[in-house]
RNA sequence: GGGCUCGUAGAUCAGUGGUAGAUCACUCCCUUGGCAUGGGAGAGGCCGCGGGUUCAACUCCCGCCGAGUCCA
């Protein structure tokens, strides 16, 4: 850690005057003006100031906060770049939820590979953190949705090894720390007061020098000076035990709390009354929250200290509530009352605005994902809601803060937040039937309901311990809930994860140049003539790379073009084609020979119907989207040649008629024959005309990226696309599956595959209709007819045979009687199906005789029936006799069936029956 | 992406290799001046689909389809 030292020197500390000195009490290293100064001023080493004085200049809502600092940076020469939505995975795939403001440039903006879009930038950045949800509303100053105000620089080192795409240095630590400065006099802060505590940043593979900025105990900024990667050779060994390198670039990340800020200005008790002002009034009333002017001193004391002290965990929340009651002399179950439906209310707050961040930022709810963490937080948010009595639609409360935060499609919003919480009132229904019914047993019982079965309740029905308990209770039925029950579920999933061995880079492949791509030209053209590269032997064929190349490789979900390279000498086959660091490999069959000049053809027909269903594939989303709304994204797509699929987010199944609907749409488009164009923009320019819905495949890498109009819908893409709309031909929808929670697969055919489609269909119509002998389009009454007719004979049979049963047993055939001790017996070989058999012996057992019928139908089979009191055992008579036969069987005393595969053996068997009788009588 | 649970009458669920059941709802009859109710009778099942094992599968095994749930 020393190495990092003369990082903190700056010559901005140097020029004020600033001291750097040692904490008394945690032994971190600060900076200050103030040279008496020992502590660091972060809890616990001080304590809260602000709260009761207001600690700016004015007081601040969140809306005056954000404006103050964005402009502050504006007027220094950043520019404002508008936020990137919380969910981070619409633009990298390493994280699911933005949860600081460099995430939105991460990884390419910070590696160099693509410029920022401006620089220096400032942003209010919203984002989400999961990890505090227990602590929300409870400890007084955790927040899961906030936002994060920042200024970032991008700066590079002169000696960079690659080309990156910024250069030079904006500013690094010295105006860093000075803007900070700045800023805090701005505000109406005293300078003296402010301390920077060093320490060191790691994250996410980068790490840096970092200051933590305190005033008044509360941290209002952090200033990071990312300048290192990870690197197992590297010079520095820091706080996570991994060795880290220099990067070529390095980057300014600052993070001011914007809640923090408006806190510290208000001096609430709080930070959720001095953010949710508006809703936790709604909220208060709608519970009916009236206090005493004694209980709201006595809770406005209890906050104050709850804020002093250093609750970082859940599970300390109760034991800091009892050192409170204890100092404020009062017993802790009152305290308890007084503070708990407010402590609701603050997390209702809270997660409504979550909530209307990820709805409004089009995550759909999902059991993988982003989607499920907001089905998480909105359970969460029901459950709390229930708990203060508080009859206000869910749907209302997200929707006041989609209002606040100006989104646009609220309805969407407001209908995913319904349609989900349908749902999960559904699942407690379901789980309450459920826990009710094992209450009983174990009521009758007198046994506690044990952890395994809690673990599997919740596991697998998603039923909290807590919702089981008060069931239980109802019953007077004990549970016995483990202080590790959660740790008791993650046991369950423990698996072992396999770790995926990078392939090591082919050093001759490597030294390749980027392969010039013809295929964007004109895509169109199937014959290109290029020089042959380098050959490399394969296991099986060759990989042939070429200086240019009109083959498509395999990407963005279309698959690779087939087609031929030929010299005067040979023609080869290509196979597969990939793309590997902007090389082409096109797998052959054969050598075309290393340096020759080659002539390449395409297969066209198969080009054509991967151009058409790429197109088509754009077309459906953008229909999908005018039918369900604009939450709808692409979570993947695989086009082919006979037919494409999509993936689409959405909340509901979608039925026939929607199907349809979409369908007609894109058909819609097919028809109007609007033209498909490419353009090559710059990315930001791109992403501020049509925002991030651009990026429904994935995010391209680069300065400019290529754009896909098909009329009013744009998408970057890079595949080959039919220049007009009308070149699709048809669109087919074939089938809708639900591949996960929350993503609906459409698979659709376009062009010559789609009415190939359509005729398949109609052959199985056609088929139906002609084995019915009707038209296709009575085919289904038909069918229902059929099959209504079919079941009612299925019934008239039963009676029947019930019947014949009857009548047999009546004695109309010749059936054998025999007698046995006082008991007569009918041993008769009847060879009708065992359904008959049966009933026939119930019959005659209901005459009060037994009877022994074999059938050779279908196989040797065996049927005994035996009235009540008979001295037989049906289950061992039908395994002795089924043993004769080479099979087996049994069941209870009085009913047994069983039977063999040797027929011939059925009538022996049958003769033996008296013996077996008079054996079972003397036994 | 991985794990677990569940698909049986219109609804809710029993049944765990050997004759498909209960409760509610439904139809009819009886009880009552009428209603709540009570009593009786009846109708209603490709036991999700397809394979396998077995003399025999709702039941066991495999695959598919559908639903739910937990974890990353």
């Amino acid at each position: 850690m020393s190495d990092l030292e003369d990082a903190y020197r700056l010559e901005y500390f140097e020029e004020e005057g600033f001291v750097r000195t040692e904490c008394t009490e945690c032994g971190s290293f600060f900076w200050t003006r103030d040279h008496d100064r020992a502590t660091c001023g972060e809890p616990p080493c001080d304590q809260y100031e602000f709260i009761d004085t207001p600690s700016l200049d004015t007081e601040y809502t969140l809306k005056d906060m954000r404006e103050a600092f964005l402009s502050f940076f504006e007027e220094r020469d950043h520019e404002r770049v508008e936020p990137y939505p919380v969910a981070a995975n619409r633009w990298r795939d390493d994280v699911l939820l933005t949860q600081v403001s460099i995430y939105d440039f991460q990884p390419l903006v910070t590696s160099g590979q693509t410029p920022p879009p401006a620089n220096p930038l400032t942003i209010s950045q919203p984002c989400i953190r999961m990890q505090d949800i227990d602590n929300v509303g409870k400890t007084g100053r955790h927040t899961m949705a906030f936002e994060m105000m920042a200024h970032h620089a991008f700066n590079a080192r002169e000696d960079a090894d690659e080309d990156l795409a910024y250069e030079g240095e904006v500013y690094w630590k010295d105006e860093t720390v000075e803007l900070c400065d700045e800023f805090f006099e701005e505000m109406g802060v005293d300078p003296a007061e402010i301390t920077y505590i060093e320490d060191p940043w790691v994250g996410g593979g980068n790490a840096g020098p970092a200051f933590e900025v305190l005033y008044r105990g509360a941290e209002l900024a952090t200033l990071v000076f990312m300048s290192m990667e990870q690197d197992p050779e590297g010079e520095y060994e820091l706080k996570d035990g991994n060795r880290y390198s220099p990067m070529d670039t390095y980057i300014v990340d600052t993070g001011y709390g914007l809640e923090r800020w408006t806190w510290v200005s208000q001096g609430t008790p709080t930070v959720y009354e001095a953010v949710y002002p508006e809703m936790i009034a709604f909220l208060k009333e709608q519970a009916g929250i009236e206090l005493s002017e004694n209980e709201k001193d006595l809770i406005h004391r209890a906050s104050k200290l709850s804020g002093r002290l250093d609750i970082d965990e859940a599970e300390d929340v109760g034991a800091a509530r009892r050192t409170i009651a204890e100092e404020l002399g009062v017993k802790v179950e009152y305290i308890d009352d007084l503070v708990s439906p407010l402590e609701d209310i603050y997390a209702i707050a809270d997660h409504a605005r979550t909530l209307a961040y990820m709805f409004g930022d089009g995550i759909v709810p999902s059991n993988v994902g982003t989607g499920y963490l907001a089905r998480m937080v909105l359970r969460r948010t029901v459950r709390l809601v229930e708990a203060i009595e508080v009859e206000t639609p869910i749907a209302d409360l997200v929707d006041m803060q989609a209002e606040r935060l100006g989104y646009e499609d609220r309805e969407t919003v407001r209908d995913i937040v319904r349609s989900e919480v349908a749902k999960y009132e559904e699942t407690l229904e379901r789980g309450g039937r459920r826990v009710r019914q094992i209450a009983k047993e174990r009521a009758e019982t007198a046994t506690p309901i044990p952890k395994s079965t809690l673990v599997n309740l919740y596991d697998s029905h998603g039923i909290q311990p807590d919702m089981v308990q008060e069931i239980a209770a109802e019953f007077d039925v004990e549970v016995e809930v483990p202080d590790n029950f959660y740790a008791l579920v993650a046991q369950r999933h423990d698996t072992e994860t396999t770790e995926t061995a990078r392939t090591s880079r082919d050093q001759r492949f490597a030294d390749l140049p980027e392969t010039e791509q013809l295929y964007y030209n004109d895509a169109y053209r199937t014959e290109f003539e290029a020089i042959v590269l380098d050959v490399f032997e394969r296991e099986e064929g060759y990989d042939v790379v070429l200086d240019q190349t009109m083959f498509y490789p395999e990407g963005g979900g279309q698959p690779a073009d087939h087609g031929t390279l030929s010299t005067d000498e040979t023609t080869v086959d290509v196979k597969d084609v990939q793309i590997e660091d902007g090389v082409i490999r096109h797998h052959t069959d054969g050598d075309p020979g290393n340096g020759e000049f080659v002539t390449g053809k395409i297969n066209t027909d198969r080009r054509r119907r991967l151009m058409r269903h790429h197109t088509a594939t754009h077309v459906v989303i953008d229909a999908a989207r005018e039918v369900l709304g604009d939450h709808v994204r692409q979570a993947g797509a695989q086009k082919g040649t006979s037919s494409s699929r999509i993936d689409i987010r959405h909340y509901e199944r979608l039925d026939r008629k929607t199907v349809e609907e979409i369908e007609m749409r894109a058909n819609e488009t097919v028809m109007a024959d609007l033209h498909v164009h490419q353009e090559w923009p710059d990315r930001h320019e791109a992403e501020e005309t049509y925002g991030f819905d651009l990026y429904q495949g994935g995010i391209p890498a680069g300065q400019n990226i290529r754009l896909i109009h098909v009329g009013e819908d744009v998408q970057a893409c890079g595949g080959t696309h039919v220049t007009r709309t009308g070149e699709i031909g048809s669109i087919k929808i074939l089938s809708t599956e639900r591949v996960q929670d929350g993503v609906e697969r459409l698979t659709f055919a376009a062009g010559d595959a789609a009415v190939g489609h359509v005729q398949a269909m109609e052959r199985s119509l056609q088929a139906a209709a002609e084995t019915f002998d009707v038209t296709p389009s009575e085919v289904p009454e038909t069918a229902e007819r059929f099959f209504s007719e079919w079941k009612e004979r299925g019934k008239q049979i039963e009676g029947l045979k019930q019947q014949l049963a009857e009548a047999r047993a009546g004695g109309g055939e010749q059936a054998d009687r025999i007698k046995f001790g006082d008991w007569e017996a009918v041993v008769n070989r009847l060879d009708v199906d065992m359904d008959e058999l049966r009933a026939t012996a119930n019959v005659l057992a209901d005459d009060g005789v037994v009877a022994i019928l074999g059938s050779g139908v279908d196989g040797a089979q065996f049927v005994v029936s035996v009235p009540e009191g008979a001295p037989v055992n049906a289950g061992e008579l039908v395994s002795e006799l089924a043993s004769q036969v080479g099979g087996g069987g049994g069941g209870p005393p009085d009913f047994a069936q069983g039977g063999g595969p040797e027929v011939d053996a059925l009538d022996d068997a049958l003769d033996t029956v008296p013996d077996l009788l008079t054996a079972a009588i003397e036994a």
